[in-house]
DNA sequence: GCAAGTTGTCTATTATCATAGACAACTCGA
DNA sequence: TCGAGTTGTCTATGATAATAGACAACTTGC
């Protein structure tokens, strides 16, 4: 094979996608506004307008832009604002953004408690934990994942309940939790990992935050406790002093 | 346009040959191995034999594999052993691997220097440096980029000197320096750009090894000092004791 | 109202991607 | 020497990517 004619294998339309949404991520274009017209992106990327376009309903597609006829495509997305405070709640954080929270159940199983684990959880090590990986997004754009890890013995079939009501809160309503709050947060930053990358449709490379955080019960009795990886570039934390 | 047959933009033996290079990049595969055969990787990906055969071609075009007629595809490339000692030349160590080294000159510019530019080389803050960006590469691989300040007092016209010489080594021969040695390395890690991913023939989000070294002549006076950011998966160093 | 500029949709053409099958050319071990 | 297994090359076909041009539908500002 001829191999001086060989393409990078990487489609045109995608290039461009992916220089648009770096654009966004890196704040060169931010929520609202308007982005250059089709026609001079495919002249600043020295391709067709039809390829410009392939590229913007590839973004639409994920919500990261909106295109208005006659007018011009808008970006979509501000970053979601995240505060973390004592009450910390997926779904009212992303509807208090105007945007529909929603909830993944990517892999439910059990495993015994590492000491580590244990310790988090208030547990002996070796103890019976269920584990709930899901994924979670605001309208349709992946926010995070997290791992949740949960005790077997209290919440019995925890990954079923999970599924169902697709909600950290709900499945912890179904067991009689009426009230929690976070009893520690932890930030730290990686790059994204191949599993995550492909689940939170993010490139590989692109930064993940990562966050370890546990949740009590009234009465400081741990419930729950998870590790989250959010896409940096779709998400600010907002640190409050309660 | 219905987005519901969106592919991913990126080839199938792009995937492929990425998948390979992972693999060998991350020693799955070693130097002088026999990787499968072409119909059993086919199986692997669940690709056509043919989509298989222009992943290994793009591969082979950059020196990672070699294929030999009736025996079998072989992985080519070891890591690069990168041996860190005073007497540092990147052409020898490339040439005693019984590799081609080579040098190709991106850009060349002044700027006046940085107080920590001008402190690592004994100038003023401010004093007119050459600024020298340059890929290097082992055979056909791109192992790394360097950016190299110099005075432009003492090395003038260096841009030009250097893209005819194609070897630091050289460029200062020119100039009438008869011997050097490295006075300082100081090693980190980092993930690459998007400017030195494409010059490094790396995708995004791979390990770089970010070098900054200064050579001195014999005398102890700083001739060069230098940013070098090498491909990971392709270079080792070894540290030598002195 | 109108003109300029925008996105949406259509047809058409060419190049590349991916699959499929067949067979040649070659290597290697039994 | 032979046969199994390998890579190299050819033809062929359909799907997808990318370009090109034209015009409709719409928004905005004058």
């Amino acid at each position: 094979m001829n191999m001086q004619d060989i393409s990078s294998g990487v489609a045109l339309w995608r290039q461009v996608a992916d220089g648009i949404e770096r654009g966004i991520a890196e704040g060169r274009f931010t929520a609202g506004e308007k982005l250059p017209g089709e026609m001079e992106i495919a002249e600043t990327y020295r391709v067709n307008r039809h390829t410009v376009r392939r590229a913007l309903a590839a973004l639409a597609e994920r919500g990261l832009v909106r295109a208005e006829r006659g007018s011009g495509t808008y970006v979509e997305t501000a970053r979601l604002a995240y505060p973390l405070r004592s009450r910390t709640r997926f779904s009212e954080i992303v509807g208090a953004g105007g945007r529909e929270p929603r909830g993944q159940l990517i892999d439910a199983s059990e495993e015994p408690a590492t000491r580590e684990l244990a310790q988090l959880l208030g547990l002996k090590t070796g103890a019976p934990l269920a584990r709930i990986e899901a994924l979670r997004l605001a309208d349709r754009a992946p926010v995070c994942i997290s791992t949740t890890w949960l005790s077997a013995e209290r919440f019995p079939d925890a990954g079923n309940v999970f599924a169902s009501a697709r909600s950290m809160t709900k499945l912890l309503t179904h067991y009689g939790v009426r009230d929690y709050r976070r009893a520690s947060t932890r930030i730290t930053a990686a790059i994204v990992d191949a599993t995550d990358a492909a689940r939170l449709d993010l490139t590989l490379g692109r930064p993940i935050l990562v966050v370890d955080s546990t949740d009590v019960d009234n009465d400081g009795q741990p419930l729950v406790t998870k590790r989250s990886r959010f896409a940096a570039e779709r998400v600010e934390f907002l640190v409050e002093n309660v």
